[in-house]
DNA sequence: GGGCGACCCTAGACACTGTCAAGCCAAAGA
DNA sequence: TCTTTGGCTTGACAGTGTCTAGGGTCGCCC
């Protein structure tokens, strides 16, 4: 089944469906780098100005695309803490699921942060994505603050999300290589120790 | 005085030094996007094929910028610390100083950090820098951590590299705005506040 | 049935990009 | 004097995002 294949298959129903697909599979396999609004179009079997039909250009369907990255990371928190019923428990699920989204999702999750490809003052829609789950982490890191100490702790909220956003990001950009590895597993538990450092902060 | 001239009169000295400091000028002016090797040409007063003679591919020219940026990186850690004995004083300054060269030199800290546009095992110089600038937080994190317990904690390390490098990132991606402003000022002040959560960690 | 608009698409052009190939010219060393 | 080297130019190529201008096929309403 050759690519194109896969992308109708998956997403007959809709042209936009079938562009944002063909987008999503060139943006993971060729890197943000090798996004073309032509490459798109043929790999959706179109011809290469079909896509500005559904977008009014590049940057609109990068927008979509950070969208659904906001999204999918929403629902992966969730689903990170569902099980977990402890505050700190949560707080470290929640990070190693950050974590683990950046380092399964690569080309997506750099794309999520460029603001240089997608201005989030001119979509609306990412922009709300991207506030939703935003305020997923808020909520548990409120928790495990309120747990401790009885109030909100706004600076731990930042720093929280600087910490796991730029281990994410150093892990991604292979900074991180030479002391944890390249593999998901190695990276996951060097995740896992740096993680404990900040857990220091709301442990006994 | 034009750019041109500008550019011409503070580095007369070789063509190459030219071409650097035109991209430059021309990265923090326009943006990583807004490179190219034929602007850089044009600001350098010479035809579109000149900056070849002197680099052997875009990605070259890059290396050059990304291997300038950890120098002066390290140059401005080692300045940001150097009055300061405290060794917790010192880790605080060094994470202030990181924060406030990404806020000072946006488009150049952001290519520093983009292993897609400067792959570090092609260009050996640029890798030995980015070495350097990490030795010197090495030392100064190993200081704070075994005047406090007596022994490296190397997870410490990447959690505060972690912390430093993530607070930057989503502030020059603009995603603390609504929380921190936009002047360099209260980002600066707000960098504070989260440094010192995990500061929590290294003191009594 | 005939007209009409909405939707989806194509074709061709434009200025821009990175890079290859070929060659020009002055200074310096043998 | 001849040759090499360093620094540059011009011209081409395929690729890009996007503009303009159109074509075709539906379902709907008169």
């Amino acid at each position: 089944m050759t690519a194109v294949q896969k992308t109708a298959a998956r997403s007959a129903e809709s042209p936009r469906r079938a562009l944002l697909d063909a987008s999503l599979d060139l943006i993971e396999a060729e890197g943000l780098e090798g996004f073309s609004m032509r490459e798109v179009a043929r790999r959706a079997g179109v011809s290469h100005q079909a896509p500005y039909h559904h977008f009014p250009d590049r940057e609109s369907i990068l927008a979509a695309i950070v969208a659904e990255g906001f999204e999918r990371l929403r629902a992966d928190s969730l689903a990170a803490v569902e099980g977990e019923s402890d505050p700190a428990c949560r707080y470290h699920a929640l990070g190693r699921a950050y974590v683990k989204f950046a380092l399964s999702n690569p080309a997506h999750f750099k794309l999520m942060f460029r603001s240089e490809l997608v201005r989030e003052d001119k979509h609306e829609e990412a922009k709300a994505c991207a506030q939703s789950a935003f305020d997923v982490l808020v909520g548990i890191v409120d928790d495990v603050a309120i747990t401790r100490t009885g109030e909100r702790d706004p600076a731990l909220i930042f720093a929280s999300w600087s910490m796991v956003h730029g281990l994410a990001t150093l892990m991604l950009e292979g900074k991180l290589d030479k002391h944890f590895g390249a593999s998901m597993d190695s990276r996951l538990a060097g995740a896992d120790s740096v993680l404990k450092v900040l857990e220091r902060v709301v442990k006994p």
